[in-house]
DNA sequence: GTATTTTAGGTGACTATATCACTTAACTTA
DNA sequence: TAAGTTAAGTGATATAGTCACCTAAAATAC
């Protein structure tokens, strides 16, 4: 089957995470397709399932009681939430809000799967322990840019990463505000000071790169 | 023994993480005293034991080039290292560094009886398993208090949370300032501003707490 | 014990970022 | 085409961080 063949690119260690008799962690798990800007979870959500992505985007979000969010980080192909494995695990709240960012393909392993393969098989667990690692890392590497790296580095970062010369970027000034933790009018005028210098252009929903240089030279 | 009475009543989990063999998982770890300020992993360190902290507090902090620093979050007694764990596993550089901050007494379990038992105690796997989702919670808030709560309210919070009208808390403005992710000046105005309100007395290295209510109140 | 050095804290001027209360412009849909 | 909706612009003000420097307290050297 075509998508077990990806499923297995995406998570390699799956292939190994076989149980006592013989049986696939696949076997046991869902396939589920959710469209755009879906919630798949929420603070005070129970989460029954540890969930891998196999295709699209997911963000995972955090608030503040006035309205402003910042994304914490996203769930890409081949990624997996600790956020709901972490919960799985010590039936805590989610601090955070899951969304999806496109129509997401994900994996659904039930709580009881996932827990019996976790004794089971040392190739599944190194998966979800590197999966940990790497959120925890991001998380840090986030604390250490929103206390310590100026705006315009940050957006000129965000800019080079999401776009280039020929490939416009799409997205709000109120959605890159989120992505990075401020308010929309401090990105506003900073993508206008871009634009005085020649190194952007702004339309309406749209940030057209046109001096790719400029912008990496603003990085540390 | 003494201590593994305490050890246990810190960790109950290792009680029942005992191997095939019946051997439990203290015999192969070793106890360590470490003295304060000492520094237990720093960027690029090579981990080799999974580190369980059974007295005294260490603290893990993030540093920009240019010296500021932010504490990431404390492991106090009955606390372990995940950034060490998340080490062993994905063998990923540390993205900070663990300080002592006071004489510390740690139990350490070898990378190899550290796997040997996560494949074999589910009780061990559940105690690992909770660290990591309390840091991944912990470092969530940070952001999220970080991003948006305002410095009067994080100072107010972090001088009630350690120390009271009878009890000054011992401590610089710099370490405040790191504790907080803010700078020193910043500190030392905002604090010379509940010392005016009539709040908090200041010695050099001590504050004193003169008006609990008042401080509770700037809370949200 | 005084002098020197080190460390903690204070201050003013300035810059960066956030917030508030709007306005204007561009798309959408009735 | 008009009305509604969403995106973006703007000025005033508040908060926080930076820089350069100063003073005061404590530690140490002599």
């Amino acid at each position: 089957m075509q998508l077990t063949n990806t499923i297995l690119r995406l998570f390699p260690t799956l292939n190994e995470a076989t149980g006592k008799n013989g049986s696939n962690i696949l076997d046991h798990s869902q396939q589920m397709t959710i469209p755009e800007g879906t919630v798949i979870f929420h603070q005070g959500d129970q989460c029954l399932n540890y969930l891998l992505v196999i295709s699209g985007s997911v963000k995972v979000i955090t608030r503040a009681e006035n309205g402003r969010e910042i994304v914490l980080y996203h769930i890409t192909s081949g990624g997996s939430c600790v956020l709901t494995t972490s919960c799985l695990i010590s039936s805590e709240d989610y601090p955070a809000e899951g969304i999806t960012e496109t129509d997401v393909v994900a994996l659904a392993i039930p709580k009881l799967i996932f827990e019996q393969y976790m004794g089971e098989s040392k190739a599944f667990r190194k998966q979800v322990f590197h999966s940990y690692g790497d959120r925890l890392i991001k998380l840090i590497t986030l604390v250490e840019e929103i206390s310590f790296a100026k705006l315009d580095i940050r957006l000129a970062k965000y800019l080079l990463q999401n776009g280039s010369v020929n490939t416009p970027i799409h997205t709000t000034h109120q959605a890159l505000a989120t992505e990075l933790g401020s308010a929309r009018e401090v990105i506003s005028r900073q993508l206008k000071e871009f634009e005085n210098k020649g190194w952007v252009n702004l339309k309406r929903g749209k940030i057209e790169i046109l001096n790719h240089d400029a912008l990496t030279n603003l990085l540390p």
